[in-house]
Parts: structure tokens; sequence; C-alpha cells
RNA sequence: GGGCGGUUAGCUCAGCUGGUAGAGCGCCUGCCUUACAAGCAGGAGGUCGCUGGUUCGAUCCCAGCACCGCCCACCA
């Protein structure tokens, strides 16, 4: 073996012998190596502008893997491993969410299985469940992680419930109320019966459900007559304090200032003027119920009105509905309620009534809105700056729209965000009570008698600090001057207001600057029927099941399993078929993705084992026409490829290098290239410097996309010196468990033949003008629809595709690349000869075919006919256009032009089909 | 109720600043041509949702309409 193939034998033997790009052979060795030679771990050295980071949005510990994330991690490798290539240090931060609510409720589950509540066992206990809870399942999303080949620095994990994470938490918490940003408040919250927690505005969701309008009498007290309500809930009658009508409502002007007695409480309502209340509405009456509406508790407060709370946090009765429904649930009430009203006969009528009421999100239950003592973050200051870093464009979304709009619609209409939560799970809040006395520090505080908050913060309120806290913050580190402010956050729409304006927003605050600058909004991955993709629908697909195969699920009628698709075709899949629209699930993108793995693998094999031995990759080495092509093509691919991926735009970089490599190098440059590849009496060092410089750039052009497959055939590349040492350190020199060369100490090739760095963190090529050749792209172009021509002419006359037909070429232009057009054509040309049987036309003049028997002009003849009525109506549109004389005179002098030409061609090729 | 997005080949989707359209899959025909049958060659298939307008010219710009979807919102 020579020098320059450091591969060992039995490598090759395999790339000999394996016709078939096998994924889950290759992708966990390859991993293995990455890990191993520490590429994933940036040294926090240089400072943020030079280092390049991404904060993973944290997935949930107790968390599965599922199709968002694998399309997000997908996006966030390819910008990872891009910036890794282009030499700087590069960090994607990793670690996972406390996630609150989802896992409090999980260890519920599974304590309930054991006939237990997370009462029975007390908080500490519980607390302690939770942490066992994640020991175990924690590492599963991880696991799944690595499977995709997410170059996330793994070391390096950070847990928002982690001691450091949580000195950060307290930290916010305690600074924002010395600024007077957090305070507690007796008001209105959404309250989710289900979690049995107060909840946040954006965790409240509209559903539409079927109701009953009931129409009320509330008798008044002059006893002439009464004044009718409409309600969908009159169980919370029992807590109405008032009767509002709007002041210009003629029907009810003479009773403002009157009172109504309250049905089966007897309680005096005064009947107030509210511009609030619509006419049109129901009976234009509103009965007022400070205490559970949201919209009559801002209606109580103007005018002063009493606040009763007649259904507890528990959803049920309180004493204040008094003694015949206390106790009650709301449900039971309602029934109550109405029956003794009808028994009074003061329920004037009913109606079907459909409409949209709020649900919790976490746990589907009807929200209760109700007065509570809670914590509030005010959103109104913070919101400033992070309006003014998008409008001043120091923070962009990409796509920019939609997306800014809706970024700056929520922001300039926020409102106060609640962010205590009745729960065990979680940062518990800072603040400690005695009497009316109340502590917030860090620390409790000194002397005897304080009791600390039960509450916890709201998830998201420590998903806002994510990109510093996971540094260190509020502490200086190395980490934190290395790594922030990030980069680039990327995610789905729909938690740009949960999470990214929230992290923009404490992130400005508290740290001073933007946390990063780049936000890449992607699609939201629907089901193949269109449907969401939900694990309890059955429309939920699981990554991982098409990385290594699995069962298709019920979304999928015909049922059976996915292939092993591998890491690589699903990364591909996913970032080809995603814009910022959302999409359906489209598999036979990832079967494109697989095929191109395999593609990549079998070019390889041709190149690989046909090369001259010693022979490095050399774009310096082109002696023909189709070398000169094709390193021009390849310059133009690496200018798009970089400036698609620099735009976000991923599917279109995965796609066009799709289309170059399988289209452009395979089917016309190695075609082109092999009679030369396969003479073994010429010197073949051109043709192999060419070729394996193709691949070269190729691996390294598809690597940010599909890491795997090109990192396992960078292995067999000899090997050109054009890397440079890398700039972080790692803990490589181990020794290797398997047959690929050594990875260098230090990791990074330094360019020796047998010590070759990984493709990881090799050079990103800059695409090289000089190199482009309009010239040979012209020329080569020509042979290219020649070709296409000859051969559709073939195959539409009936002519054997092994048969050579004796041809005489008479046509300009094709010099130097004649034979390419004799042997792709399979045509034998000469220059003397009979007279021309048929002549096809191609660029530059036609191909004339001779009389042999393996070609009958005859059989052809229907289909000339065809291919000239073509012509010819093309040429009367064009000569129709061109008569057009606003036209003419009108349209740029390059579109005219271009439409001359356009017709002097087509008439050129009518006249040779005769 | 307000806002946003979509409607392009049988399916899933591209299409930058207007010059009559592309990909993958599927379909048809022919090839096991010494990298690859997960392949190769060729082909069929679209009045670019509808109606107007601007323009020499519109899938692309404007207006209206029709469906589909999403987000926001305190009408009982």
């Amino acid at each position: 073996m020579a020098d320059c193939r450091p591969v060992a034998d039995d490598r090759l033997k395999l790339l000999e012998e394996r016709t078939r790009y096998v994924p889950g052979d290759v992708e966990p060795r390859v991993f293995e190596r990455w890990e191993r030679a520490g590429v994933f771990h940036p040294e926090p050295e240089g400072d943020a502008a030079e280092n390049f980071t991404i904060p993973v949005p944290p997935p949930n510990v107790t968390g599965v893997l599922h199709m968002g994330h694998a399309l997000n991690s997908s996006i966030q490798d390819s910008l990872i491993r891009l910036a890794r290539m282009r030499g700087r240090r590069a960090k994607w931060i990793f670690g996972t969410d406390h996630a609150g609510i989802a896992t409090q409720v999980k260890v519920e589950e599974a304590l309930a299985a054991e006939g237990r509540r997370k009462e029975d066992i007390g908080r500490d206990a519980f607390v302690e469940r939770v942490w066992e809870w994640r020991r175990e399942h924690g590492s599963q999303i991880v696991e799944q992680l690595e499977r995709l080949g997410a170059s996330l620095d793994y070391g390096d994990e950070r847990f928002t419930m982690d001691d450091a994470y949580a000195r950060a938490v307290r930290h916010v918490f305690v600074a924002l109320y010395e600024k007077g940003l957090i305070y507690r408040d007796n008001y209105m919250v959404n309250w989710d019966p289900g979690t049995r927690s107060a909840i946040s505005d954006l965790e409240v969701e509209q559903r539409e459900i079927q109701d009953t309008l009931y129409m009320i009498d509330y008798p008044l007290e002059s006893g002439s007559g009464s004044i009718t309500v409409a309600t969908v809930r009159p169980e919370t009658m029992l807590a109405d304090t008032a009767i509002a009508v709007n002041p210009s409502d003629e029907r009810y002007t003479r009773l403002i200032g009157e009172t109504a007695i309250l049905p089966l409480v007897g309680r005096r309502l005064p009947i107030v003027a509210d511009e609030y209340v619509k006419t049109e509405f129901g009976t234009g009456a509103l009965k007022i119920t400070p205490g559970h509406d949201p919209n009559d508790f801002e209606i109580g407060r103007r005018h002063g009105l009493e606040e009763i709370s007649a259904i507890g946090e528990d959803g049920r009765m309180t004493a204040a509905a008094g003694e015949r429904f206390a106790g009650l649930t709301a449900d039971e009430a309602r029934r109550e309620v109405v029956a003794a009203l009808r028994e009074q006969d003061l329920v004037s009528g009913t109606q079907p009534y459909v409409h949209d009421v709020p649900c919790s999100h976490r746990s589907g239950m009807r929200i209760e809105p109700l007065i509570s003592l809670q914590w509030f973050c005010d959103m109104g200051t913070l919101a400033g700056p992070a309006i003014a870093a998008v409008k001043e464009g120091r923070l962009r979304f990409h796509p920019e729209s939609p997306w800014t709009g809706v970024y700056l619609d929520w922001l300039e209409g926020i409102r106060p965000w609640c962010i205590s939560r009745q729960l065990w799970w979680g940062h518990q809040l800072p603040v400690w009570y005695r009497g009316d006395e109340v502590h917030v520090g860090a620390q409790a505080p000194a002397g005897d008698g304080w009791t600390r908050d039960p509450d916890v913060l709201d998830t998201w309120f420590s998903s806002a600090l994510w990109p510093f806290a996971t540094l260190g913050w509020p502490d200086d580190t190395p980490e934190l001057r290395a790594f922030y402010p990030t980069d680039v956050l990327s995610t789905a729409r729909d938690i740009i207001f949960l999470w990214v304006a929230r992290m923009v927003m404490l992130g400005i605050e508290l740290t001073g600057e933007l946390p990063f600058t780049d936000v890449p909004i992607h699609s939201v991955i629907q089901a193949p029927d269109g449907r969401r993709m939900s694990k309890s629908l059955g429309t939920g697909i699981d990554p991982l099941d098409l990385i290594d195969g699995g069962p298709r699920p019920p979304v999928y009628k015909e049922g059976g399993e996915f292939p092993a698709y591998g890491a690589d075709a699903l990364r591909f899949g996913l970032l080809a078929s995603s814009s910022s629209q959302d999409v359906r699930f489209n598999e036979e993108r990832v079967k494109q993705g697989r095929d191109l793995a395999n593609k990549l693998w079998n070019a390889s094999r041709l190149i690989l084992l046909g090369v001259e031995e010693g022979v490095a990759p050399s774009p310096d080495a082109a002696e023909a026409p189709e070398d000169r092509w094709i390193l021009s093509r390849l310059e133009r691919i690496t200018e798009r490829t970089a400036a698609a991926l620099d735009r976000f735009e991923l599917s279109a970089a995965a796609l066009d290098l799709y289309d170059f490599f399988w289209s452009e190098l395979c089917d016309w440059y190695l075609e082109m290239a092999k009679p030369r590849l396969y003479d073994e009496s010429r010197d073949r060092t051109a043709v192999s410097a060419t070729l394996l410089f193709c691949l070269d750039r190729s691996l390294r052009l598809l690597h940010p996309i599909m890491p795997h497959v090109t990192e396992e055939i960078w292995g067999f590349l000899p090997h050109v010196s054009t890397d440079r040492p890398t700039t972080s350190g790692g803990s490589g020199g181990r020794e290797p468990p398997d047959l690929l060369p050594p990875v260098a100490p230090g990791r990074g090739g330094e360019g020796s033949a047998s010590e070759r760095g990984l493709l990881a963190v090799a050079e990103w090529p800059v695409a090289d003008g000089s190199r482009i050749d309009d010239e040979a792209e012209e020329l080569v172009g020509r042979v290219i629809a020649a070709v296409t021509e000859l051969r559709r002419y073939r195959d539409e006359a009936g002519v054997k595709p092994s048969a050579l037909l004796p041809a005489r070429l008479a046509a300009d232009g094709y010099d130097g690349a004649a034979q390419h057009l004799e042997r792709l054509a399979r045509l034998e040309l000469r220059s003397e000869g009979d007279a021309a049987a048929a002549e096809i036309p191609v660029p530059g003049g036609a191909v004339q075919l001779l009389p042999t028997d393996a070609f009958d002009p005859d059989a052809a003849a229907a289909k000339v006919a065809e291919r000239r009525e073509r012509l010819e109506g093309e040429i009367e549109r064009l000569e129709r256009k061109l008569a057009n004389e606003p036209f003419v005179e009108r349209a740029p002098a390059e579109v005219v032009e271009g439409e001359r030409s356009k017709l002097a061609g087509y008439r050129a090729d009518l006249e040779r089909l005769g």
C-alpha cells in the first residue's frame, strides 16, 4: 500500500465489498470518534465575538426526542458544525429543563400507580422522588440527541435545577424585586383546577365548547318588575355584586342607580352604568361577578364593588356561596342553581351557545378565573429595550416576516406575568413571611418564626436566564466571557413569546447585552395527514424509528416498518423539507437523504478505488475541459452553499448540494472522467487529483448537514495539507478502538498523510473565483445538451441502448470534448461516409446519423413531426411577441435580444429537422 | 373580533428583485452499461384557487372573493 493511502487493508476491502452504505454500522462509531477527540468541547478562551455559541432550547428532563427536536437539532448542529469548520470555537450549550408542571405530573402519575398521592409522602420526599426520576429517565434524550449526531457540548451539561443555576434564579428574583419589577398582588389569575395552580396568560388556550346561555330575571327592589341578565355560568351568580348596563342603552337608563335583588341570595345589587357592556349582546344587562370573571373584575374595581369568592381553589363552592351550595363542585352547583331558579320561575329563557372558553394548556381543564394572592413580574419596563433591539436591527428574526411583527405586537401589548406556581417541583420563591413582615432575599432571614413561601416559580422564569445562567452568570466566569452573548437561538414559532422574548428582556435587563443576535424560526412539522403530531392522537412519528428502523405509527394506514434510514438521512430529509412554513412530514425526503448518503458512498468507491495511488487531492491538476468545468461548478456550489447557510436557508443548501453532487458530479463529471481513470496505460495523476479534490470539497460542503457519512468517507481520503490546527483543545490521544487512522492528539489535521484530522474540524472551503471558467462551462454545457438531445432521439427512434451509431459531427464548439459526446451518446464519430439518414440539432449545429441497421429513421418520423410542431408553435409565439411594438420598445433591451436569439435558435433547429 | 400565513404536476413542497414554471416521490418506456437497481437513460403530467386591476408582459405587484390553517383577543 502506498504512503498516501493510509487505510488498512481490511478497511479497503470493506469499501470494495460494500455496495450499499449501511448507516447503522457507521454512525455510532463515527460519533464516538468525535467525542473521543473532544471536538464538541471548546475551551473557554477568546471572546464572544470570535467564538460561536448556540444555547440549545433545553428539552424537558424526562422528555423523549420528537420530530421538532430532530429538526431543530439538525438546524443547530449544521450551524455549529459550519462555525467549527470555519475555525471558530463553537459551543453548543447543552442541558435540560426541569419543566415544573410536566415533570411533577409524571412523578405524580408514578406515585398514583403505587396508590399514593404526593401529599401522602410530603414535599421533601416528593422532591427527592423527582430527582430520582430524573436520574433514571434523564439520560434518554441525551442518547437520542447523540444518535442524531448532534455535536452538543455534552461534557458541560446544565440543568435548570442545578445549585449554581438555582443561585442565579434567586439572584434574579431578588434583584427584580428590589427594582420593583417583581411584586405581590391580589389579582385575578387563571386558575387551573387540574394542576391546582395559577398559570400565566400564555399557558391558556381557547377551546370551543357547546354551552347554554341562561336568561335570568333579577327582581328590582322597587318591586316594579325585574331586569333580565344572560349568563353561561349561572353558578357564579352567587358571587354577583352588581348589574351593569350601557349608559346609552335607553331600555335601562331609568334603572341606573336603582337596586336589584339577587335571587337565591337576597343580596342588594346596584345597577351601574359601564361602557364595557354591549347593548346588542344578550339582554344588554350584565351581571357583575368581580370574583370570577376577568372583565367583571375590572368593572368591579372601576365601580368599587365588593369582590366575593364563591368558588375556591379546589374548584368547589365556598361558604360564601351559601349553605345550600357550599362544597358542591362548580358543575353540580350550576345544576342546583338552575333548578332552584326554575322553582321560582326566574329562568325566562335558554339558548344553545357555542363559544370559546379558556382552558389550561397543561391539564386541559377549564380555567377558573379567580382572585388570588400571587407574585407578578411587571413586563412593561422590560419590554422597551427588547422592542428597540429588534427595531434597530440588532436582533434579527429569520425569516424577518412575519416573525418580527409577531414579536413586536406581543411586546407592545404586554401585560404583567404571573410567575408564582402552586407546585412542589421547581425553584421555590426566595420569600419568607412572619406575620405581616415579608423578606425577599437569597438567604433565609435571621430570627425565628419565619416561614418560606411554598410556591415555586414558573418554569419559563428560569428558562429565561438560559443563555447566561448556563455559563456561570452572575459570576464572572471564563465561560461567560468566552461565550456570552451567544449568537443564534433556533426555535419554532410556538415559544417566541414563552421563551425567546423573555430571554431577550431579562438578558438585556440583567447582563446589559442581547443574549443572541439571530433567531431562525423553523417549520412546525405536522403529521402526514395534516394533523398535529401527537402521541395521543396516534399521529406522532418517533425520529428514532426513522433512524434505526421501527414500526410505522397508526397515521400510516399501510403499516409495516420504516427502513433504517440513518441519522444523516433524517437530518437531510428534515432540513430539505422544512422552511419557515408548517410542513407535513415527508418520508420521501428522508429516503432522498438515504439515497444521497448511498450515492456519496458509491461515488467515493469509484474514486477511491480507482485513483492512482500516491496522488493527493488537488484543484491545480486540471488537464481536460471537463476538469475545468467541474472545478468551476464546484466553486459556484461552494459560494451558494455558504450563502444559503449564512441566511439560515438550510433547505436550499441541502437541495442544492444534492443536485450538484448527484446531477453534475456523478451524472456528468464522473462519467466523463471514467475513460481517463480506467486507462492504466497513461498517466492518471491529473484525473486522480481532480477527482479526489471534487470528493474532498463535496465532503466538506455536505458535512454540516450529513456529518456521519462524510466523516466516514473522509477517513479514506489521502490527505492534502490544507487544514490548520484547530483552536480548541481536546482530550484525544487515546487508543482508537477500530481500524480508522489515528486522531492526532490536540485534534485537527496537521497535514501529514498518515495523521489526517477529522472532517469535523477540517477547514470550511471558501469559494475561489479564479477557478470560475465560463469557457469550460459553455463547452461542457454544449456537450450535455447535445448528449441529452441524442439520447432522446435514440430512445424515441427505438435504437437499442447498447448499439453504437455511426455519426458525423456537423457542429462548432466541441473542440476537446467531442469524445464525450461520442461516448455518452453511444456514437461512432466519423468524418467521411454516406449521406445522413437523420440530422439531430444540437447546440452549434447538428449531429448527422449515418445509415445503419441499428437505426430506422422512419420509426422516429412521427416523433420528429411532433417536435417540429412544437418548434413551429414556439416560433410563432416569439414572432408575434417580437412583432408587438410596445414590447420591443418598452421591454429592456437584453430581454428583447434574448427573445430574438431564442427565435433564431428555434428557426435553425426547425431547418435542420428538414 | 383583530392579525398573519397558505392555495403551484397524482402526493409533499421549492420558485430571489415581474419575462408563460422546478425538485423528490409516484406514473409510463427501455436498460442488471465493470461506483451505485437505494441505480442508469428517456418520457408523460400544471389555463400556478377565483374575479378584477396595474404593466408591452403577472405564478410573482395591487384590490376583492372563496376555501384551509395558525396566532392574538376580557362580549356575558
